[in-house]
RNA sequence: GCACAGGUGGCCGAGCGGUUAAUGGCAGCAGACUGUAAAUCUGCCACUCAUUCGAGUUACGGAGGUUCGAAUCCUCCCCUGUGCACCA
């Protein structure tokens, strides 16, 4: 008696959304196995503690994650302190700079508690992977390095590209792919989980693993979302990225913003609908029975609710159609006190830049002033047309908008 | 160590003694149009002061130098890539 679901049911969950599983068919024999011996798979996915804050270009592979664990099998959650003393070179064509000790430690902490917004902390095993890297020494490293060559080395995308490029390639960055591939061996993995940008290093796993004599584990790769601007990924350091942790009003206009056709994405890897059901409204909306912006709505408010509930996301909802489709302030404006003394000119007059780099609306003088110059400034609703503008009695509040971005300056 | 090629604004990439914060592309911001979409069009895109005019400051790996004047020439240094290295 078996506490697992029918294989069938399982790959049934499982390949939603995957980009690519090597192999599929091992995938399913390993499935059976475990569901007759009853026990569950040792599913592992590391993670780099370099950029603390988690976006849902992150929880695509979470939520994958989160699928194994509904069915029972083990998540490690690795967390890549050592390998982050080199900082993986994935799809990028810069070295990367390696971080602290302390920066290392503090990033995991605040890594985990996002993390388990996803996952179930509960039956979540989280594991080191100094815990045995650190011990491997120079001897072992030699020994471990001594499994591939550099042609294989080389074979990595961006590696080749680099080195074709005339780029440089530090040496250290050539054992980013070696250590997680031990760290498969080291914690015996039946499948880990990567993005497809990933595949190198996944590959490595299971070929480090035959050499010490284990199963290759299966992996299982997902896609990398793109970004609001549906062509680069989703990235912090791009500003495309919509982080886990943001209040439910940014969140949802930010989702708003996506194109129409990149929603289909968004529904497939960042909600639990099936495909089906997501073809199915696909299919109405290419009928024109169904209108995108309703489904681009109902998206966002599935994803805040997740993170949110369903209060926020309906409030965030409302908010978002006052301020957009009726053109007028949200309520719960971002309020920032400022001192009148701060944003008057010698004439006791307010200076508007002045007010708007107060307001973090703008980064710099001088930029405020091209931005007032465009007509792009609004306070209460009506276009600013000069630098100066008469003070109010105070206190005062002005909200005071530019483009899509408004907040309340509270002065006295 | 030697030789050669490079290091320019967030990125790519022109410029190679004297309009001009520095051509162009990408990204970004704003405006128009919309469904805050997408696409398209237009404008902006170093900083400070000056309420428009305008003035000043800082920028082309770093430090010096030549010059009335340099991102552009010279010297030294730092960094990257490529080649050479044994057999002489």
């Amino acid at each position: 008696m078996s506490t697992f679901l029918p294989v069938d049911e399982q790959m049934d969950l499982l390949e939603k959304g995957a980009a690519e599983i090597i192999r599929t068919s091992d995938l399913r024999e390993r499935l059976e196995l475990s569901r007759t011996i009853g026990r569950p798979l040792r599913i592992k996915a590391g993670f780099d503690p370099t950029a603390p804050d988690l976006h849902l270009g992150h929880t695509v592979l979470m939520r994958k994650l989160r699928h194994f664990q509904q069915l029972g099998h083990t998540v490690i959650f690795l967390v890549g302190d050592f390998t982050a003393l080199i900082g993986d070179p994935t799809g990028r064509n810069v070295t990367r700079k390696p971080l602290t000790r302390e920066q290392i430690d503090v990033n995991a902490e605040t890594y985990k508690q996002q993390v388990f917004r996803i996952l179930d902390q509960s039956v979540t095993e989280v594991r080191y992977n100094s815990e045995w890297l650190g011990k491997l020494g120079y001897e072992g490293t030699i020994r471990l390095t001594a499994h591939f060559t550099v042609s294989q080395m080389l074979e990595r995308d961006d590696f080749s590209k680099r080195f074709n490029a005339e780029q440089p390639i530090s040496l250290h960055e050539l054992l980013y792919p070696v250590m997680q591939g031990y760290d498969s061996v080291a914690l015996e993995c039946d499948v880990e989980l990567g993005g497809t940008d990933q595949k190198f290093n996944l590959l490595c796993g299971r070929e480090l693993q035959r050499h010490y004599g284990q199963k290759p584990q299966i992996v299982l790769m997902t896609p990398i979302l793109e970004g609001l601007d549906g062509v680069q990924k989703m990235s912090k350091s791009l500003g495309n990225a919509v982080g886990i942790n943001e209040p439910p009003s940014e969140m949802y206009g930010k989702l708003m913003s996506i194109s129409d056709e990149l929603m289909w994405k968004y529904w497939l890897l960042l909600t639990d609908l099936k495909q089906s059901e997501i073809d199915a409204m696909r299919a109405e909306v290419a009928a024109g029975t169904l209108h995108p912006m309703e489904t681009k709505k109902k998206l966002a408010r599935t994803i805040v609710a997740g993170f949110h509930g369903e209060a926020a996301a309906q409030s965030a909802d409302e908010n978002w159609a006052r301020m957009f489709q009726q053109k007028e302030a949200a309520e719960d404006l971002e309020e920032v006190a400022v001192a009148l003394a701060d944003v008057a000119g010698p004439d006791g007059q307010l200076r508007v830049p002045k007010l708007l780099v107060q307001l973090k609306l703008a980064t710099s003088g001088a930029e405020a002033n091209r931005k007032i110059a465009e007509k792009a400034v609004k306070i209460d609703g009506s276009v600013v047309e000069s630098m100066t503008i008469q003070a109010p009695t105070l206190p005062a509040r002005l909200v005071v908008r530019l483009g899509k971005r408004a907040k309340a300056a509270l002065i006295s």
